[in-house]
This record gives structure tokens, C-alpha cells and sequence, in this order.
DNA sequence: GTCTATAAAGGGATAGAC
DNA sequence: GTCTATCCCTTTATAGAC
């Protein structure tokens, strides 16, 4: 690979961050393709260069955001279940102010897109499970990783979306007793 | 009351139901007033003479989404824990073919929008997990409803995401025997 | 109270200079 | 490969006729 296009995978790269970062904030439809650009240091026009479309974007930042947001997570904890699970369903995350997770924070998002972002939702989604059926010795089987799963991305889900603070808290702390138990 | 008063308030109420219907099925940034208008049977310069802004009907539109739900899954259920069940985790419910709950339909759609919105939802959350805690006999207590509920609502929007529709059965499947255990 | 017409703003995508 | 400029379409919200 010649200079010019290691230098284009770059940008490339830093237009996908840019964009992980921008869509689990704020979703789809509120975030521009001159935000993501302009975020990463460009105008709007250099896009197309490296995108075909924004919904091609967004397919390939839900993985990069998968990815972000996991090796964020463990520059703080150790990989051990509890720890994964107390990170997960903290404060820090529902805030969303260290790393979100893609599959709670666009979670009604992405019914309404195209196949591709569908597929690379459904890729983080599976492995998500999978790494919770590895690491969680107390029951392994795909059926109890799924029903964590559901536990886990939904409460950070629904507590983002209300109002209250302590039922959010409340509702939080219920769900890690869930998990964990 | 006079006749045009009451008039006004039935245009109102139809309004509301065309626009639960629409929200629910795609969402807040999907759906134009002219949609909701000419679903209803009118045109948009009329709008503005119920609701002051696209924002405000949304919040109301999410608590008619929940009784509308409500009354339509009553009609082919008893309204028994697990029959309630079994109706919220149905293929029927993931399709969005009969009902829609908001809860799980807008899940992350809400974060963005104002406290108006936000307080619609969490009113609807806090009604739900109240059902729940009244209908089910087995765990009587706040935080049994509140894990229950998020997996009911968590499958719904998750299996709605993915592109697996096998997966996404075996989702809804896993969730109900936890639901129901 | 509902209609048509229009203002005003935003954003996806493209063209062409450099 | 990135820039500025522009096209074009959508959509919220308002004005004024009926």
C-alpha cells in the first residue's frame, strides 16, 4: 500500500471515531455529515471520498462504535463478569460520558434503516451475548446470556429516556441485582 | 360545552390517534404533521390550531400510544400476568402488526427530545411497571416489576433492531420464560 | 377552523477549482 | 483528496383567503 492511500484509510478511520462518537450521542437523524466531518477536522465536502452515503456510514460506525466503547470500558476494569456488569450498568454509562454502548443508545434507531445497518447492529448484538455466555461461569447457556443482555441494554436504554433521576437509579441497581444473581 | 368547542376537542382526539399511530410505527424524525394531518383526514395549516409545535403533540401523542396499546391488547387477552405476558412478548407485538407499546418502540428516541416528552414517558414507564407489580402474584415488590418490565420492553426493542429472525425468536422466547419463571 | 400559499432553515449530495 | 459553492428537496411554522 502506497503513501496516498494509507494517508486516505486514515482519514477514513478518523471520519468512522468521529462518527461513533457523534451518533451514539445524538442518533441518527440529529447528527450531519457536516458534524461528523467538521468533528474530524474536515468539511462536508471531502465525505464522499471515503462514503458512498451517510446510511453507509452509519452501518460501518455502529461497529467501530462496538469497539470504542468496549476498549474504553476495560482501560478501567479488569475483564471478570461482575466487574463488566458494574460498568455496564452504571451511572458513568447511562450519562454516556466515557463510552456508550451502540446497542443501548440506538437501540430504536436502527428498525428504520437499511440492511446494512441492521446487519452490523445484529453482528454487536450476537457478540455481545457471546461474550457474556464466555465469561459468566454461573450459567452457560446462549438462553440465560440472552435474557442478561436484554437486561443489561435496556436498562441503560429506559433509564436514559426518563425524566427522574432516583427511579432511574433505582431501576438501575434492580437490573444489576438481576444480573448478577 | 357548545357544539364547536366540542368539535374542536374531537378533531383533537383524532389527531391523537393518527399520530400515536404513526410515531409508533416510525418514529419522531420520520414523521412530518403533513403525515399526521392527512392521516387523520385534514391538511397541515390546520394543525396549529390544537397544538402549538411537532414537540407538543409528540408528548401527547405518547400517552395515547400507551392506552391505545392498552385497549387494543385487552381485546384479545384477559387481563391475567401471564396472558399479558405472553401478548407483550408475541411475534404480533414485535411486528408492530396490532399494538405498539411507546415504551419499547421510542425507546431512544426520547433522550433528545424536551421534558415534556421526557416526563410523557416516564409517566407511561411508571404506569407499566405498576401493572406489573399489581398483576403479578409470584415477587410482590418494586424491583421484581422493574426487572420485568425492562425485559419485556429490552426484547421488544431489541428483537425489533436485528436482522435475525430466528435470533430474534429465540430473543423474545428466552425473555418470557425469565418473565414468567 | 380548515384551506392554500409561502417564508425560512436545514441537510444530503454533486461539481469544479486547487 | 480536500476545499468552496451550489443544487435540490424536505419540513416546520406562519399568513391570509374563505
Amino acid at each position: 500500500m502506497g503513501w496516498s492511500s494509507e494517508q486516505k484509510k486514515n482519514t477514513r478511520v478518523k471520519i468512522l471515531h468521529s462518527a461513533a462518537e457523534l451518533f451514539t450521542r445524538d442518533g441518527f437523524e440529529q447528527v450531519g455529515i457536516d458534524d461528523v466531518m467538521h468533528h474530524a477536522g474536515m468539511t462536508r465536502g471531502a465525505f464522499y471520498n471515503h462514503f458512498s452515503s451517510k446510511s453507509e456510514l452509519y452501518a460501518e460506525a455502529i461497529l467501530t462504535a462496538a469497539q470504542d466503547a468496549q476498549s474504553r470500558a476495560r482501560q478501567s476494569a479488569d475483564i471478570n463478569f461482575s466487574h463488566l456488569i458494574e460498568q455496564y450498568l452504571s451511572l458513568t454509562h447511562r450519562k454516556g460520558e466515557i463510552f456508550r454502548c451502540p446497542l443501548a443508545f440506538l437501540t430504536t434507531d436502527i428498525n428504520q434503516r437499511d440492511k446494512h445497518v441492521r446487519s452490523a447492529y445484529t453482528k454487536v448484538l450476537k457478540g455481545f451475548v457471546q461474550n457474556i455466555n464466555q465469561l459468566d461461569e454461573s450459567s452457560p447457556s446462549t438462553e440465560h446470556a440472552m435474557q442478561k443482555a436484554v437486561l443489561m441494554i435496556g436498562a441503560i436504554a429506559i433509564s436514559r429516556a426518563i425524566n427522574d433521576e432516583q427511579y432511574a437509579d433505582k431501576l438501575l441497581s434492580s437490573c444489576r441485582d438481576a444480573v448478577l444473581s
